[in-house]
RNA sequence: GCGCGAUUAGCUCAGUGGUAGAGCAAUGCCUUGACAUGGCAGAGGUCACAAGUUCAAAUCUUGUAUUGCGCACCA
């Protein structure tokens, strides 16, 4: 056996193990295998992206299902890919083009832009993918998909043609979310309202029939006034009733507007008087609609102001419009007033810009399925976790609204639409497109061009991505892997995409598939930084999960970020989290290291059966841990509590095996130690941590097939992932030997604290003297002696001196004779504290006892239990005041 | 305004009616043949507050406070 360094180095196993996973097809779905079916496909990151910490809570969880479903013995596909995300790559396109060629995409034409983004995509799209695989990821990449290739592509026209054709998809003029950077509508899941600090404007329009009287109104957008077509007051408001129906002046451009009545209008706010500006407010687009309102557009597309009746305000910005727009009001002698004011403000997800209400023309779709969607999550069809988020689910499908498809970009799925080419000016011009234009062979809807190509023009719009993404679960898959695959088994991802995309895959499943998407669905935490806020580039406060691999190795980043991600709340991260994983499998690696010391194995595979007339109680003891450990974990891995079942393996690990079995069954790998003992420790040794490795591995990937090589646990060409999860415990264990090494081990740290507590912890001469001991502790007086520190001896015929330390514990009677070495005024000062708290748990007894209520009522056991406490707690207070007495 | 959470040790969090727990930080001791990325020990909690149910409440009920998230409103 070669020299092993004393600490774990991942860098190098890591990817050792990886390659060689690859190299053997490890991760490989056979839709032909007779074995269970277990899937989950994953949610695609965007083909820009680069990984986060969110990426690798939930690609580590993912990891952790489909490895632990494969030693399960079930054929797993994990199946990746990535999203063309429309807006967020062709931004990074676009913004390449400006800076290195000072172009936009309309200087190159679409088909040379979709050129470079695609060249783009080839370059830079594989980066989230490798880094996937560096954290260890079991995906099947020989299926990796692209919600862009063409067969995904023709499913996505296909899904449009069929729901046109049913009538759900349709076109027409309506208010959007319009993002003025992008350029493009946005759905209404893709606005984020955000709490601004603005300013209310108070001014005053003068009344036409009653010159120098005037109506006050107060608003926060002065730079839409020019649009405005009338001013609108409560009916119900007893100032204004009679103003209803005259009219008054608009300052600029001067025209008359109608003072109107609508029960929109909100009598506390402000002046109670709003001016309405139906081209750009959707709440006002409303009243334009029941009033019959003339729409007045004074905005661009890019947020500039569109009027050219105002030259000075013409073409400027609309936030430096709203600045001037209030200037030229102050100098008219309109402006009242201007208020600091807080209000909500819609911003563009992407962009991050306030989006503007405007009205275009746009592709919409009424959602299909709603009512199987919402059932299926509200009865359990589908189960969500935690399952509090079904109610989010429901919320949202209670009062959907259409949806907005169409996007005014390049890069995504064209809309499959193609007018007739002389007909296609006044189609587009349309208010609405429906079946029945169809039918006229003015308009053409299908996943394959007409025919007659040339005669037709297509529509410009691509879909929202999300418009591809819904179909994820199935358009991945071809027929015979649905048939093995689909429904998919769990799903995991955030609960800020339920509506993005849980629930429309949910719509779409039943709608295209006619079946749910998948059967359950695990909501991951979201990570923040250890003050509570979001990670995000701007704060600097996301570490890249690279340099924490770099340093801690992936299976000390997955292991850090998993014993400790809550599984309903928010994860607090803390690169601490990550050093703790590090040290764990420092710790996993040194347990096995110490193995090795005493002879390396010559297993092949072949893990030694246990004798159980041979074991010891420390034997016995973490053989039936291990047991028990399977069988918890099991119950943690049911209900999703993957901190849970990371906390059991860290504990088992650290506590039970480490700082207990290990340091109980030191001494029979010593030299001077009989090979009966050598040969029974180094067997449940290998047989305890075998398994162990193998309970581990969905955590720990790497270092556990590493180990399980190295000490020949798995047989040398296969893999420890490979290798199924037997359900048989190692061995039937008989509780009375657990019983004595659960003595011992409290009986060696009563004498810890003992010598602790006496200030001899340094000395290595402590004798510790026992009686009233039972026969068998005599076998095991060394290894108590070695937990404890100090030698045992067993004297039955041992008087203690009144005030020797002592300690009583189930094996006896435990004396620690000082012989004159402590502080006699230091302990004396101990004791008094001592004996105050002692008498204080003896009251809390006593309390309790002299409750007739309790002793009436409470069960039996319980009233017994109290009284051994009683009973403990007086025999130890007067052995202190013995001890006090002696001093 | 509606809905969903959270509030436990200095920090991050476990803990679904029966003696308050872990890791980190801080303290003392230990470089003992796996591991200082380590070991042992001690200290540190009116479990946000109030009322209720119960023999018994961190845990169940109601209310209050603080706080986070989502939705609606947002002139």
């Amino acid at each position: 056996m070669s020299e092993l360094p004393k600490a774990y180095e991942p860098q190098e196993v890591e990817k050792k193990w990886y390659s060689s996973w690859l190299e053997n097809q490890c991760f490989h779905a056979d839709e032909s295998s007779e074995k269970e079916g277990y899937s989950i496909v994953i949610p695609p990151p965007n083909v820009t992206g680069i990984l986060h910490l969110g990426h690798v809570l939930n690609n580590t969880i993912q990891d952790i299902l489909a490895r632990r479903a494969r030693q399960q013995g079930k054929e797993v596909l994990w199946l990746p890919g990535t999203d063309h995300a429309g807006i967020a790559t062709q931004t990074k396109v676009e913004k390449q083009l400006r800076e290195e060629e000072g172009k936009t995409r309309r200087d190159l034409g679409r088909e040379e832009f979709l050129n470079r983004v695609w060249d783009w995509k080839d370059k830079h799209g594989g980066i989230i993918i490798k880094q996937l695989k560096r954290l260890g990821c079991s995906c099947d990449w020989e299926r990796e998909r692209f919600t862009m290739d063409a067969d995904y592509s023709a499913q996505v026209s296909d899904v449009f043609a069929k729901l046109f054709n049913d009538g759900l998809i349709y076109r027409g003029k309506r208010m959007v979310n319009w993002c003025p950077v992008s350029l493009t509508a946005l759905s209404d899941e893709e606005v984020i309202s955000k709490p601004r600090q603005s300013k209310l404007y108070f001014m005053k329009y003068e009344l036409v029939d009653t010159p120098g009287e005037y109506l006050e109104i107060s608003t926060t957008r002065p730079e839409t006034l020019m649009g405005d077509v009338a001013v609108a007051v409560n009916p119900k408001d007893e100032r204004y009733q009679k103003l209803v129906g005259r009219r008054v002046r608009r300052p600029f451009p001067a025209a008359e507007i109608p003072i109107i009545a609508d029960d929109h209008v909100d009598v506390e706010f402000g002046t109670g008087a709003l001016k309405i500006t139906p081209a750009h407010d959707k709440a006002d687009f409303e009243i334009g609609v029941r009033h019959d309102l003339e729409i007045i557009d004074v905005l661009h597309a890019d947020g500039t102001v569109n009027c050219p009746d105002c030259p000075d305000l013409d073409g400027l910005d609309r936030f430096v419009a709203r600045k001037k727009a209030a200037a030229k009001l102050e100098e008219l002698g309109l402006l009242i007033k201007v208020e600091e004011y807080e209000n909500n403000v819609g911003y563009s997800e992407r962009a991050d810009v306030p989006i503007e209400p405007r009205i275009s023309m746009q592709w919409f779709l009424k959602y299909p399925s709603t009512e199987k969607t919402a059932v299926a999550v509200a009865d359990g069809g589908i189960q969500y976790r935690p399952a509090r988020w079904a109610k989010t689910h429901a919320n949202w499908m209670e009062n959907i609204q259409d949806w907005c498809i169409s996007r005014q970009l390049w890069w995504g799925h064209q809309i499959p639409v193609w007018y007739r080419k002389e007909k296609a000016a006044e189609l587009l011009a349309a208010e609405s497109l429906d079946v029945a234009d169809m039918q006229a062979g003015d308009i053409y809807v299908g996943a394959e061009p007409p025919s007659d190509l040339a005669n037709w023009v297509r529509d410009e719009d691509v879909m929202d991505t999300w418009f591809s993404s819904w179909l994820w679960p199935f358009a991945t898959m071809s027929e015979a892997e649905q048939k093995k695959f689909y429904p998919t088994t769990d799903l995991v991802t955030g609960p800020d995409i339920i509506f993005f995309w849980v629930a429309r895959m949910i719509m779409a499943g039943f709608s295209f598939k006619s079946e749910i998407p998948f059967k359950n669905v695990f909501f991951t935490s979201i990570i923040r930084d250890i003050q509570g806020r979001k990670m995000s580039k701007s704060l600097g406060n996301s570490p890249d999960p690279i340099d924490l691999m770099d340093e801690y190795g992936a299976d000390g980043l997955r292991f850090g970020l998993l014993r400790t991600a809550p599984v309903g709340a928010d994860v607090r991260f803390d690169e601490a989290l990550v050093a703790e994983g590090r040290n764990f499998a420092n710790k996993l690696y040194n347990a096995c290291r110490f193995r090795q010391m005493a002879g390396s194995p010559a297993l092949d595979g072949q893990v030694p059966l246990l004798e159980v007339e041979r074991l010891r109680p420390y034997h016995a003891d973490i053989v039936h841990k291990i047991g028990s450990l399977a069988v918890n974990l099991e119950k943690s891995y049911a209900d999703y509590r993957f901190n849970d079942v990371g906390q059991q393996l860290y504990d088992f690990l650290w506590s039970e095996f480490c700082d207990k079995f290990l340091e109980a069954v030191k001494g029979d790998l010593r030299d001077s130690a009989t090979a009966e003992a050598r040969d029974v420790t180094l067997a449940v040794f290998d047989a305890v941590m075998s398994r162990y490795l193998q309970l581990l591995h969905p955590y720990m990937p790497h270092i556990t097939e590493e180990l399980s090589s190295r000490m020949g646990y798995v047989k040398s060409g296969e893999f420890l992932m490979e290798k199924p999860l037997p359900s048989e415990v190692l061995i039937e264990i008989d509780s009375h030997l657990t019983n004595q090494a659960d003595s011992i081990y409290a009986t060696a740290g009563r004498m810890r604290n003992l010598k602790a507590e006496y200030n001899v912890a340094a000395r290595k001469d402590v004798k510790f003297i026992m009686i009233k001991s039972p026969v068998w502790l005599a076998q095991e007086s060394d290894v108590l002696g070695l937990l404890a520190g100090g030698e045992i001896l067993i004297q039955d015929s041992y008087e203690a001196p009144k005030g020797t330390p002592a300690a009583v514990t189930d094996v006896g009677e435990v004396y620690l004779p000082l012989e004159g070495l402590v502080d006699i005024e230091a302990e004396k000062s101990r004791l008094d504290k001592e004996i105050t708290k002692v008498e204080i748990e003896v009251r809390k007894c006593d309390g309790k006892l002299g409750n007739s209520a309790f002793v009436d009522k409470a069960p039996v056991e319980l009233v017994e239990r109290e009284k051994a406490r009683r009973e403990e707690w007086s025999q130890k207070l007067v052995q202190l005041q013995e001890m006090r007495e002696a001093l």
